[in-house]
DNA sequence: CACCGTTAAGTTTTT
DNA sequence: CTTAACGGTG
């Protein structure tokens, strides 16, 4: 096989196919490159069966491109090449074993919007308000206890302490009683599933053992502890095991990500080999060299430095403008700018850091006929008609899956409200039995529940529903096709009628979604062998359909958040918002040096995106939360040296705030408070900025005369309306008026 | 049981 | 400014 086109240490990270291994590999080092010849040499140069191979991902995009990218190279049967995500393949494993730990086959998977009604669902139990308790503070604690690969009953040592005396744990007890009754399993528990089949019947684990000679781990920074665990057990004492990753990558630790697996593989693979890919071969040589500058503040890293061969490259434009609005405008009309010089809008990305902030930058692309889509932001599959239509379809596949029920039990509105539905539920756990089985039982015999007093309209609604899913459930036995299914029950449930009935302009949309579902499912039908209902129901679950920015290239720009941005490139980058507060985000300020070096690390990504043109930009004055906030510009900025940015300013300083054509944003009296004027300094550079506005910016230190010295988190308004909110030493926050509060600023 | 008004809060989201 | 979620009323 030709390893040619590659660098020596890729050559490297290609041959050394046994024993422990580790490839970091910094951004735009080829990493993926590396990843598919190895995987090819392994097949063709060592003759290793693609049975035996196991590649992880995460993401679905990640697997098909890397199987595709090996198909392209070699010609051999990859049926049995496993490349997958770490979740589609636990799915696998426990479809097929699953009986052993009590589950059935059909069980279903629950995303985190099911969860957290599971969790509300047990909060409502015990007559708990969810502004007592925050569903999602019980959610994630669960969350973290899985994301250990922790499941009830555990014993032995596993290298972390659950405290069961802890306020929630009762909650993560009954929730995993939830799950088991409704034959479902969340995203942690299909990892920590594995886990207690391999640990419950070690010969299956050895069985796994022995097919998978050689693993491969893509994005290795972003494992979590059960994923890490599964790994180990996955190896054996084999321990052929090769993981790529990039600690300066990692922006998932908020959901277990744990970057000690990436410093601690030494420790617990003795003898592995480290690896570094340090060659860039995607950006400029201006954007690495800044990116690195920024990057090495953090202290959790390794020792990894990139490099590039790249010409130097034009600077990177540090955009500062007046406000929000006028930042959105100068992307356009930039935009504009290079679309004249010929470049390709398809080359072109907006990263911001929240998804909220896209609003600004769409209203403005529009405003200049400027195509553009947007990657990611709310899915498709979260919308409240295709759950629905979702629930219907789990319900044929999983009749135990009681959570779906209660969804749609009075979608379309059937009379049987929450009250009905809390009355048949607690028959169904007097009788315990599941829901369904109650419902089924209570038409069959209406006699037996003459102490439930049902009207009749709901018992010939409960009749006609039972009917429907009964008869939905013969045909998935059948194995007919699903779309037939779907279109069935749309019908035959109502929703449909129930939709067409609304004239106006959300139930129309609410339509073409579920036009669309349809039209899913006729692609999954299409494009699987054998289609099943399960099929389906799993393979959405599971592939989030982030519609691929390669894969439409009709001309247009993308925009993204910086997480949707990871892995991809483009030549021309435009970063907005990069202010204090925002991003670095006012969360991750408060969670000490961890969060805010996982900000950084989300900085160097969104710079590493950029090959030759680099924008990042600001806004001195920006609406947020309906009021306008002077977070002044991101610490991030000042870490970038000098001499790799030139500095523009955008919007003058004289004008009044967002007193351009069509802004209402302000009353007159707020507008006429610009006459201040300040003194930012940055020591011993020239780049004093006299700007319009507040008196005091985020991130400076005051003395207050009473309670001491203090940081400022953030500031609102301007003149005598400007309120600041100041963090003292002793961690007190506190609210002042600018103008009335005895503080002076300290240099 | 459905609707409406009030209230509170407001990152990121590979699976 | 938005949105979600609750509680009260018709």
């Amino acid at each position: 096989m030709e390893l040619k086109d590659l660098n020596p240490n890729q050559q490297e990270a290609v041959r050394l196919t046994d024993g422990p291994i580790m490839i970091l590999a910094g951004a735009g080092s080829g990493k993926t490159r590396t990843l598919v010849s190895r995987i090819t040499y392994l097949l063709q140069d060592k003759m290793i069966s693609p049975y035996k191979l196991l590649a992880l991902t995460f993401s679905n995009k990640a697997a098909r491109e890397m199987r595709e990218r090996v198909s392209q190279l070699i010609d051999i049967e990859l049926g049995a090449l496993q490349i997958t995500t770490f979740h589609s393949f636990c799915v696998k494993v426990l479809r097929s074993e699953v009986a052993q730990l009590g589950l059935s086959r059909n069980f279903t998977i629950y995303d985190s919007s099911e969860s957290k009604a599971v969790v509300k669902y047990l909060l409502g139990k015990r007559g708990i308000s969810t502004k007592e308790i925050s569903p999602f503070e019980i959610l994630n604690y669960i969350e973290e206890i899985k994301n250990l690969g922790h499941y009830i009953d555990r014993a032995g040592e596993f290298g972390y302490e659950i405290d069961c005396d802890h306020e929630f744990y009762s909650f993560y007890v009954e929730y995993e009683r939830e799950l088991a009754k409704a034959n479902a399993l969340d995203f942690g528990g299909l990892i920590s599933g594995v886990i207690q089949l391999f640990e419950k019947f070690p010969e299956v684990k050895t069985r796994y053992q022995n097919r998978f000679e050689y693993l491969l781990v893509d994005e290795y920074q972003d494992t979590n502890k059960a994923q890490f665990e599964l790994l180990k057990m996955l190896t054996g004492k084999r321990c052929n095991i090769c993981v790529v990753g990039d600690e300066d990558q990692s922006i998932y630790s908020w959901r277990g990500a744990d970057i000690s697996n990436i410093l601690d593989f030494e420790k617990v693979f003795p003898g592995a080999k480290i690896l570094k890919l340090e060659q860039n071969y995607r950006s400029s040589k201006n954007i690495i060299e800044a990116a690195t500058c920024v990057i090495e503040k953090n202290s959790l890293r390794k020792d990894k430095k990139m490099w590039t061969e790249n010409p130097q490259g034009e600077s990177i434009k540090i955009i500062e403008c007046k406000d929000d609005r006028l930042e959105a405008s100068f992307v356009a009309e930039e935009i504009l700018k290079l679309k004249g010089e010929q470049v390709l809008l398809t080359d072109i990305s907006v990263f911001y850091r929240t998804n909220s902030q896209s609003r600004l930058i769409e209203d403005s692309l529009r405003k200049k006929n400027i195509p553009y889509r947007i990657i990611g932001g709310t899915k498709f599959y979260d919308r409240k008609e295709v759950k629905d239509m979702l629930a219907y379809m789990r319900i044929v596949v999983n009749e135990k899956d009681s959570l779906a029920i209660s969804r749609i039990i009075n979608v379309p509105a059937r009379g049987i409200g929450a009250i009905s539905l809390r009355k048949l539920e607690d028959e169904a756990i007097r009788m315990s039995v599941s829901l369904w089985d109650a419902l089924k039982d209570i038409v069959d015999n209406p006699e037996k529940y003459l102490h439930l007093r049902l009207s009749a309209k709901m018992k010939s609604a409960l009749r006609e529903l039972v009917t429907i899913i009964s008869e939905a459930k013969v045909l998935e036995k059948e194995k007919t096709s699903p779309v037939f299914i779907f279109e069935k029950l749309l019908q035959e449930t109502g929703y449909l009628n129930y939709l067409k009935a609304n004239k106006d302009f959300e139930s129309l949309a609410r339509l073409e979604n579920l036009e669309e579902l349809g039209s899913a499912i006729k692609q999954y039908e299409q494009i699987t062998p054998s289609p099943t209902l399960i099929g389906f129901l799993e393979n959405i679950t599971l592939d989030s359909h982030v519609e691929d920015p390669e894969e439409k290239q009709t001309g247009e720009i993308s925009l993204m958040t910086v997480h949707g941005a990871k892995g991809l490139e483009f030549p021309y980058v435009f970063l907005v918002g990069v202010e204090e507060n925002l991003f670095p985000s006012y969360k991750s300020l408060d969670h000490g040096i961890e969060a805010l070096e996982e900000e950084r690390r989300l900085f160097y990504v969104a710079m590493t995106r950029a090959m030759k043109s680099l924008y990042i930009l600001f806004a001195r004055g920006r609406m947020l939360f309906g009021q306008v906030k002077f977070n002044g510009p991101s610490r991030f900025i000042d870490e970038i040296p000098e001499h790799y940015y030139t500095w523009q300013r955008e919007g003058g300083e004289d004008q009044s705030f967002y007193l351009g054509d069509d802004e209402k944003y302000f009353s007159q009296e707020e507008a006429s408070y610009d006459e201040v004027v300040y003194q930012v300094g940055k020591k011993g550079t020239s780049k004093s900025r006299n700007i319009l506005g507040p008196k005091y910016l985020a991130g400076q230190y005051i003395f207050h005369d009473l309670y001491g010295e203090g940081k400022i988190l953030e500031t609102k308004g301007t003149g005598e309306q400007e309120k600041i909110v100041i963090k003292f030493r002793d961690g007190a926050k506190k609210r002042f008026m600018a103008s009335m509060a005895p503080i002076s600023l300290i240099e």
